[in-house]
DNA sequence: TTTTTTATGTTGATATATCAACATAAATTT
DNA sequence: AAATTTATGTTGATATATCAACATAAAAAA
Protein backbone atom coordinates (compact mmCIF):
# COMPACT_ATOMS: atom_id res chain seq x y z
CA UNK A 1 0.00 0.00 0.00
CA UNK A 2 2.91 2.49 0.86
CA UNK A 3 4.03 1.90 -2.26
CA UNK A 4 0.70 2.97 -3.73
CA UNK A 5 0.48 5.72 -1.49
CA UNK A 6 3.63 6.94 -2.71
CA UNK A 7 2.95 7.10 -6.28
CA UNK A 8 0.18 8.65 -5.54
CA UNK A 9 1.66 12.01 -4.67
CA UNK A 10 4.38 11.22 -7.07
CA UNK A 11 1.84 11.65 -9.69
CA UNK A 12 -0.41 14.45 -7.91
CA UNK A 13 2.97 16.54 -7.87
CA UNK A 14 3.68 15.90 -11.59
CA UNK A 15 0.59 16.71 -12.60
CA UNK A 16 0.07 20.10 -10.85
CA UNK A 17 3.78 21.04 -11.93
CA UNK A 18 3.05 19.95 -16.13
CA UNK A 19 -0.25 22.01 -15.86
CA UNK A 20 1.15 24.92 -14.09
CA UNK A 21 4.28 24.68 -16.98
CA UNK A 22 1.72 24.35 -19.72
CA UNK A 23 -0.45 27.29 -18.63
CA UNK A 24 2.42 29.32 -17.87
CA UNK A 25 3.84 28.65 -21.70
CA UNK A 26 0.45 29.44 -23.34
CA UNK A 27 0.70 33.11 -20.82
CA UNK A 28 4.05 34.02 -22.46
CA UNK A 29 3.65 32.99 -25.58
CA UNK A 30 0.17 34.94 -26.29
CA UNK A 31 2.50 37.68 -25.18
CA UNK A 32 0.57 39.07 -22.08
CA UNK A 33 4.16 39.37 -19.81
CA UNK A 34 1.98 38.23 -16.78
CA UNK A 35 2.86 35.49 -14.47
CA UNK A 36 0.01 32.72 -13.75
CA UNK A 37 0.04 34.10 -9.97
CA UNK A 38 0.18 37.63 -11.16
CA UNK A 39 -3.23 36.63 -13.20
CA UNK A 40 -4.87 34.95 -10.43
CA UNK A 41 -5.02 38.19 -8.42
CA UNK A 42 -5.83 40.21 -11.03
CA UNK A 43 -8.55 38.12 -11.70
CA UNK A 44 -9.64 38.56 -8.09
CA UNK A 45 -9.37 41.82 -7.38
CA UNK A 46 -11.69 42.64 -10.77
CA UNK A 47 -14.18 40.14 -9.84
CA UNK A 48 -14.35 41.29 -5.96
CA UNK A 49 -14.46 45.05 -6.00
CA UNK A 50 -13.31 45.93 -3.05
CA UNK A 51 -11.50 42.65 -1.89
CA UNK A 52 -8.83 42.52 1.26
CA UNK A 53 -5.22 41.48 0.15
CA UNK A 54 -6.02 39.05 3.41
CA UNK A 55 -9.04 37.76 1.39
CA UNK A 56 -7.41 37.17 -1.91
CA UNK A 57 -4.75 35.73 0.25
CA UNK A 58 -7.47 33.38 1.91
CA UNK A 59 -9.44 32.45 -1.85
CA UNK A 60 -6.35 31.75 -3.27
CA UNK A 61 -4.50 29.99 -0.86
CA UNK A 62 -1.47 31.71 -0.99
CA UNK A 63 0.33 33.95 1.83
CA UNK A 64 -0.76 37.71 2.49
CA UNK A 65 2.79 38.85 2.13
CA UNK A 66 2.88 36.99 -0.81
CA UNK A 67 -0.42 38.83 -1.93
CA UNK A 68 1.54 41.67 -1.31
CA UNK A 69 4.58 40.99 -3.23
CA UNK A 70 2.49 40.03 -6.11
CA UNK A 71 0.64 43.53 -6.41
CA UNK A 72 4.03 45.44 -6.16
CA UNK A 73 4.84 43.26 -9.80
CA UNK A 74 1.31 44.15 -10.66
CA UNK A 75 1.97 47.83 -9.97
CA UNK A 76 5.44 47.69 -11.64
CA UNK A 77 3.86 46.19 -14.83
CA UNK A 78 1.18 48.63 -14.86
CA UNK A 79 -1.89 46.70 -14.42
CA UNK A 80 -2.66 48.28 -11.39
CA UNK A 81 -2.55 50.78 -9.20
CA UNK A 82 -2.38 51.15 -5.54
CA UNK A 83 -4.30 54.26 -3.77
CA UNK A 84 -5.02 54.68 -0.14
CA UNK A 85 -8.68 53.95 0.50
CA UNK A 86 -11.07 57.02 0.75
CA UNK A 87 -12.78 55.71 3.94
CA UNK A 88 -10.77 53.26 5.42
CA UNK A 89 -7.55 53.82 6.71
CA UNK A 90 -5.45 51.31 6.37
CA UNK A 91 -6.74 49.48 4.05
CA UNK A 92 -5.83 49.94 0.34
CA UNK A 93 -7.98 50.50 -2.71
CA UNK A 94 -6.46 48.92 -5.80
CA UNK A 95 -7.35 50.64 -9.01
CA UNK A 96 -7.31 48.93 -12.41
CA UNK A 97 -5.23 50.44 -15.48
CA UNK A 98 -6.70 50.50 -18.72
CA UNK A 99 -4.14 48.30 -19.49
CA UNK A 100 -4.67 45.49 -16.40
CA UNK A 101 -8.78 45.82 -18.02
CA UNK A 102 -7.24 45.16 -21.52
CA UNK A 103 -5.48 42.19 -20.35
CA UNK A 104 -8.18 40.53 -18.26
CA UNK A 105 -10.70 40.85 -20.65
CA UNK A 106 -8.53 39.01 -23.22
CA UNK A 107 -7.77 36.39 -20.31
CA UNK A 108 -11.27 35.99 -19.46
CA UNK A 109 -11.54 34.36 -23.12
CA UNK A 110 -8.28 32.63 -23.13
CA UNK A 111 -8.08 30.98 -20.22
CA UNK A 112 -10.93 28.50 -19.87
CA UNK A 113 -9.24 27.25 -23.10
CA UNK A 114 -5.96 26.20 -21.33
CA UNK A 115 -8.03 24.58 -18.62
CA UNK A 116 -10.32 22.93 -21.21
CA UNK A 117 -7.30 21.84 -23.20
CA UNK A 118 -5.56 20.16 -20.19
CA UNK A 119 -8.97 18.32 -19.43
CA UNK A 120 -10.25 17.82 -23.25
CA UNK A 121 -9.73 13.94 -22.40
CA UNK A 122 -11.09 13.56 -19.16
CA UNK A 123 -14.91 12.45 -19.02
CA UNK A 124 -16.69 15.21 -16.72
CA UNK A 125 -18.00 12.17 -13.81
CA UNK A 126 -14.23 11.52 -13.69
CA UNK A 127 -13.44 14.89 -13.16
CA UNK A 128 -16.06 15.00 -9.74
CA UNK A 129 -14.88 12.00 -8.71
CA UNK A 130 -11.43 12.85 -8.52
CA UNK A 131 -12.56 16.23 -6.86
CA UNK A 132 -14.41 14.38 -4.42
CA UNK A 133 -11.21 12.26 -3.45
CA UNK A 134 -9.17 15.46 -3.34
CA UNK A 135 -11.24 17.38 -1.13
CA UNK A 136 -10.86 14.05 1.30
CA UNK A 137 -7.30 14.66 1.20
CA UNK A 138 -7.56 18.42 1.72
CA UNK A 139 -10.05 17.28 5.06
CA UNK A 140 -7.53 14.61 5.93
CA UNK A 141 -4.67 16.91 6.05
CA UNK A 142 -6.73 20.06 7.72
CA UNK A 143 -6.63 18.57 11.57
CA UNK B 1 -18.30 23.10 -18.27
CA UNK B 2 -16.21 25.58 -17.68
CA UNK B 3 -17.07 25.94 -14.08
CA UNK B 4 -16.18 21.90 -13.66
CA UNK B 5 -12.92 22.59 -14.65
CA UNK B 6 -12.16 25.73 -13.46
CA UNK B 7 -13.30 24.44 -10.00
CA UNK B 8 -11.00 20.70 -10.65
CA UNK B 9 -7.92 23.09 -11.28
CA UNK B 10 -9.32 25.02 -7.62
CA UNK B 11 -9.49 22.04 -6.21
CA UNK B 12 -5.96 20.68 -7.46
CA UNK B 13 -4.32 23.41 -6.70
CA UNK B 14 -5.67 23.10 -3.18
CA UNK B 15 -5.44 20.02 -2.16
CA UNK B 16 -1.44 20.03 -3.34
CA UNK B 17 -0.81 22.99 -0.66
CA UNK B 18 -2.75 21.67 2.12
CA UNK B 19 -1.17 18.50 2.05
CA UNK B 20 2.61 19.95 1.29
CA UNK B 21 1.93 22.09 4.43
CA UNK B 22 0.91 19.27 6.21
CA UNK B 23 4.14 17.33 5.50
CA UNK B 24 6.13 20.11 6.29
CA UNK B 25 4.43 20.54 9.75
CA UNK B 26 4.90 17.43 10.85
CA UNK B 27 8.32 17.68 9.01
CA UNK B 28 8.68 20.54 11.49
CA UNK B 29 6.87 19.05 14.73
CA UNK B 30 9.15 16.16 14.67
CA UNK B 31 12.39 18.39 14.97
CA UNK B 32 14.30 17.10 12.04
CA UNK B 33 15.60 20.32 10.79
CA UNK B 34 14.95 19.52 7.34
CA UNK B 35 12.10 21.10 4.49
CA UNK B 36 10.33 18.67 1.95
CA UNK B 37 12.48 19.51 -0.77
CA UNK B 38 15.69 18.88 0.98
CA UNK B 39 14.43 15.84 2.14
CA UNK B 40 13.14 14.67 -1.15
CA UNK B 41 16.66 15.74 -2.69
CA UNK B 42 18.32 13.77 0.03
CA UNK B 43 16.53 10.65 -0.44
CA UNK B 44 17.42 10.54 -4.20
CA UNK B 45 20.96 10.66 -3.01
CA UNK B 46 21.03 7.72 -0.43
CA UNK B 47 18.61 5.62 -2.64
CA UNK B 48 20.57 6.46 -6.71
CA UNK B 49 24.13 5.98 -5.43
CA UNK B 50 25.78 8.28 -7.88
CA UNK B 51 23.31 10.15 -9.23
CA UNK B 52 23.87 13.36 -11.00
CA UNK B 53 22.13 16.31 -10.07
CA UNK B 54 20.72 16.39 -13.41
CA UNK B 55 19.22 13.46 -12.67
CA UNK B 56 17.44 14.60 -9.51
CA UNK B 57 16.01 17.01 -11.13
CA UNK B 58 14.25 15.10 -13.35
CA UNK B 59 13.20 12.68 -11.34
CA UNK B 60 11.73 14.58 -8.58
CA UNK B 61 10.97 17.57 -11.30
CA UNK B 62 12.70 20.52 -10.14
CA UNK B 63 15.28 22.61 -12.31
CA UNK B 64 18.83 21.78 -11.77
CA UNK B 65 19.55 24.92 -10.47
CA UNK B 66 17.07 24.52 -7.98
CA UNK B 67 18.54 21.35 -6.83
CA UNK B 68 22.44 23.05 -6.98
CA UNK B 69 20.61 25.34 -4.75
CA UNK B 70 19.28 22.83 -2.36
CA UNK B 71 22.17 20.80 -2.13
CA UNK B 72 23.87 24.05 -0.83
CA UNK B 73 21.32 24.37 2.15
CA UNK B 74 22.13 20.29 2.56
CA UNK B 75 25.77 21.22 3.04
CA UNK B 76 24.97 24.29 5.24
CA UNK B 77 22.95 22.05 7.81
CA UNK B 78 25.83 19.63 7.28
CA UNK B 79 23.31 16.49 6.09
CA UNK B 80 26.03 15.74 3.14
CA UNK B 81 29.58 17.07 1.74
CA UNK B 82 30.11 18.02 -1.69
CA UNK B 83 33.44 16.79 -2.96
CA UNK B 84 35.22 16.34 -6.43
CA UNK B 85 34.19 13.36 -7.69
CA UNK B 86 37.56 11.47 -7.76
CA UNK B 87 37.55 10.16 -11.82
CA UNK B 88 34.91 12.37 -13.61
CA UNK B 89 36.13 15.48 -13.85
CA UNK B 90 33.02 17.63 -13.56
CA UNK B 91 30.85 15.86 -11.64
CA UNK B 92 29.91 16.32 -7.74
CA UNK B 93 30.41 13.17 -4.95
CA UNK B 94 27.87 13.91 -2.68
CA UNK B 95 28.80 11.85 0.71
CA UNK B 96 26.24 12.04 3.66
CA UNK B 97 27.37 12.82 6.53
CA UNK B 98 26.49 10.69 9.89
CA UNK B 99 23.54 13.19 10.24
CA UNK B 100 22.19 12.98 6.93
CA UNK B 101 21.91 9.21 7.27
CA UNK B 102 20.53 9.31 10.92
CA UNK B 103 17.70 11.92 9.49
CA UNK B 104 17.16 9.50 6.59
CA UNK B 105 17.01 6.70 8.61
CA UNK B 106 14.28 8.24 10.95
CA UNK B 107 11.94 9.52 7.79
CA UNK B 108 12.29 6.58 6.32
CA UNK B 109 9.71 5.49 9.19
CA UNK B 110 7.84 8.11 9.42
CA UNK B 111 7.08 9.68 6.13
CA UNK B 112 5.27 6.53 4.67
CA UNK B 113 2.67 7.65 8.07
CA UNK B 114 2.37 10.93 6.89
CA UNK B 115 1.09 9.91 3.37
CA UNK B 116 -1.11 7.65 4.98
CA UNK B 117 -2.74 9.78 7.03
CA UNK B 118 -3.37 12.10 3.90
CA UNK B 119 -5.18 9.12 2.46
CA UNK B 120 -6.87 7.27 5.33
CA UNK B 121 -10.06 7.69 3.90
CA UNK B 122 -9.01 6.48 0.20
CA UNK B 123 -9.86 3.39 -1.12
CA UNK B 124 -6.96 1.83 -3.04
CA UNK B 125 -9.31 1.66 -6.09
CA UNK B 126 -9.46 5.75 -5.96
CA UNK B 127 -6.49 5.93 -5.54
CA UNK B 128 -5.76 4.38 -8.83
CA UNK B 129 -8.63 6.07 -11.06
CA UNK B 130 -7.27 9.70 -10.02
CA UNK B 131 -3.79 8.40 -10.87
CA UNK B 132 -5.01 7.53 -13.73
CA UNK B 133 -6.89 10.80 -14.37
CA UNK B 134 -3.64 12.74 -13.55
CA UNK B 135 -1.74 11.08 -15.79
CA UNK B 136 -3.88 11.65 -18.34
CA UNK B 137 -3.54 15.09 -17.38
CA UNK B 138 0.27 15.17 -17.79
CA UNK B 139 0.08 13.77 -21.29
CA UNK B 140 -2.59 16.65 -22.29
CA UNK B 141 -0.43 19.32 -21.11
CA UNK B 142 3.02 17.44 -22.69
CA UNK B 143 2.79 18.32 -26.06
C1' DT C 1 44.83 15.87 -33.19
C1' DT C 2 42.18 19.82 -33.33
C1' DT C 3 37.37 21.06 -33.31
C1' DT C 4 32.81 20.57 -31.98
C1' DT C 5 29.24 18.83 -29.23
C1' DT C 6 27.44 17.10 -25.03
C1' DA C 7 27.11 16.51 -20.07
C1' DT C 8 27.35 18.52 -15.75
C1' DG C 9 27.13 22.08 -12.55
C1' DT C 10 27.04 27.03 -10.90
C1' DT C 11 25.49 31.72 -10.80
C1' DG C 12 22.60 35.95 -11.69
C1' DA C 13 18.15 37.83 -12.06
C1' DT C 14 13.53 37.67 -11.03
C1' DA C 15 9.20 35.61 -9.08
C1' DT C 16 7.00 33.32 -5.44
C1' DA C 17 6.20 31.01 -0.54
C1' DT C 18 6.34 31.18 4.33
C1' DC C 19 7.07 32.73 8.90
C1' DA C 20 7.77 36.23 12.06
C1' DA C 21 7.94 40.86 13.29
C1' DC C 22 6.30 45.18 12.77
C1' DA C 23 3.14 49.33 11.90
C1' DT C 24 -1.07 51.35 12.31
C1' DA C 25 -5.92 52.33 11.90
C1' DA C 26 -10.41 50.67 13.39
C1' DA C 27 -13.25 48.46 16.55
C1' DT C 28 -14.12 46.86 21.05
C1' DT C 29 -13.66 46.65 25.91
C1' DT C 30 -13.00 48.54 30.27
C1' DA D 1 -12.03 58.51 27.07
C1' DA D 2 -8.15 55.42 27.66
C1' DA D 3 -6.61 50.83 26.97
C1' DT D 4 -6.82 46.67 24.52
C1' DT D 5 -7.78 43.83 20.68
C1' DT D 6 -8.50 43.09 15.85
C1' DA D 7 -7.96 43.91 10.93
C1' DT D 8 -5.05 45.11 7.36
C1' DG D 9 -0.86 45.59 5.14
C1' DT D 10 4.36 45.78 4.72
C1' DT D 11 9.01 44.19 5.37
C1' DG D 12 13.01 41.09 6.54
C1' DA D 13 14.91 36.63 6.27
C1' DT D 14 15.13 32.40 4.17
C1' DA D 15 13.74 28.70 0.83
C1' DT D 16 12.46 27.48 -3.65
C1' DA D 17 11.39 27.90 -8.99
C1' DT D 18 12.68 29.19 -13.52
C1' DC D 19 15.26 30.95 -17.29
C1' DA D 20 19.36 32.30 -19.27
C1' DA D 21 24.16 32.65 -19.30
C1' DC D 22 28.29 30.82 -18.20
C1' DA D 23 32.20 27.45 -17.14
C1' DT D 24 34.43 23.42 -18.07
C1' DA D 25 35.44 18.61 -18.56
C1' DA D 26 34.38 14.55 -21.29
C1' DA D 27 33.04 12.51 -25.46
C1' DA D 28 32.43 12.54 -30.31
C1' DA D 29 33.35 14.19 -34.85
C1' DA D 30 36.19 16.27 -38.26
Amino acid sequence: MEQLNQSFFYTLEKAIKVYRQYFQTQLKNAGYGITVDQWLVLNMIIDFKGITQTEIAERIFKDKASISRIIDLLVINEFVTRNPHPSHGKMIQIDITAKGTDTITNLKKEVPKFRDFALRTIADTSKKEVQSVLKSIINNCTI
